[in-house]
DNA sequence: TCCGTTTGTATCGAGTCGATACTATCAGCC
DNA sequence: GGCTGATAGTATCGACTCGATACAAACGGA
């Protein structure tokens, strides 16, 4: 029954994301790209978020790219990493996406039963990721690598990468997510 | 919050969903497919089902029918309606549909929290269906035209169809499906 | 009988998707 | 310095989705 939910929830969503010339998948780039931190913005951790291979997400970004709503960068560092951003237009089109909808929807429901909702589909989402030997992406601020309020560079900082995180890094989404409790 | 999970979980699921050589719609036909009762197993409640066209609907039962997974039949009464079955082999797949790993694991959830999760999920799609004007397909059993235990013809009745119902249909998803409460 | 509706299909163009193959870059190591 | 293997990204192929459009056939009421 619940599995049924999902399912046909999914597919209704699935379904409004035909909007403004773009098809689902692309709405989930978009969404990553807005949402993720700066070490995350790449093909490759894309691939990994949407449980897809490089090539998939090299033509979505071509899709993305013909459309003006993204660009590609060469890192100024290392030069095999192309860096991702959202043009001006990507941007402003945020406002139009389908996913709103359900997040409006969401608010809409009692505190306590949105939580349990939220609760109980977490556990789910863990189970499975787990089951498949998947990684499981999250917020910066949730990691175990994440240092709140380090006293040099920047408010806080990044034990993994040995980088100050600012404010606005904290709650982005990162590849290098590890969950806090083991 | 919610929303984001539903996405997660929605796009885990499609990843997992190409498996023995079908992609994720042909997966959901062949499970509407198999639970749909006699009334429902055409081509354009299917479409309905999707939330997608007739068009695209026919391409994949084109392509399900090239699998040996359905097959098509003319209505004996009406010269224009298309009747879809499994086949033996596609009903024998069902048993490896990727859905019911997903299924197992909401088993594994606390009977409270697995109903508190039901209940909230329901509450969103009903809401979304409401929004976008979309008719929510349903269970016989549960439907305002339904009648438990007719005195003619079956043990149970359908008051729209004007037709004797058995146990197995009063089980199965019915296009012209209509919730009792108004 | 005519006309509008309903049921299903064909075709087109853009794009997804996995698989495979490829290039370029980097990092460690001798 | 040079080798080797891992990593980041792209190109191409074939099967398929998907909406849009157009179409044929069957039905059904006036």
């Amino acid at each position: 029954m619940t599995a049924e939910l999902i399912e046909r929830l999914s597919r209704l969503l699935r379904a409004q994301s035909h909007a403004a010339g773009l098809n689902p998948v692309q709405w989930e780039a978009l969404r990553y790209l807005a949402r993720c931190n700066r070490f995350s913005n790449t093909a490759g951790a894309l691939a990994r978020y949407l449980h897809t291979t490089k090539g998939t997400v090299s033509q979505t970004l071509n899709a993305l790219e013909r459309k003006r709503l993204i660009a590609r960068k060469a890192d100024p560092v290392s030069g095999r990493i192309i860096r991702l951003t959202l043009t001006r237009v990507g941007r402003a089109l945020m406002a139009r996406d389908p996913m709103l909808q359900l997040a409006s929807a969401a608010e809409k429901l009692a505190p306590a039963q949105r939580a349990a909702v939220t609760d109980g589909l977490a556990a789910l989402l863990a189970y499975l990721q787990r089951a498949n030997g998947l990684r499981p992406f999250g917020v910066c601020r949730t990691c175990r690598h994440f240092r709140a309020d380090a006293s040099a560079g920047g408010p806080h900082w990044c034990a993994l990468l040995d980088h100050p995180l600012n404010e606005s890094d904290a709650g982005a989404i990162c590849v290098d997510h590890q969950p806090r409790a083991a």
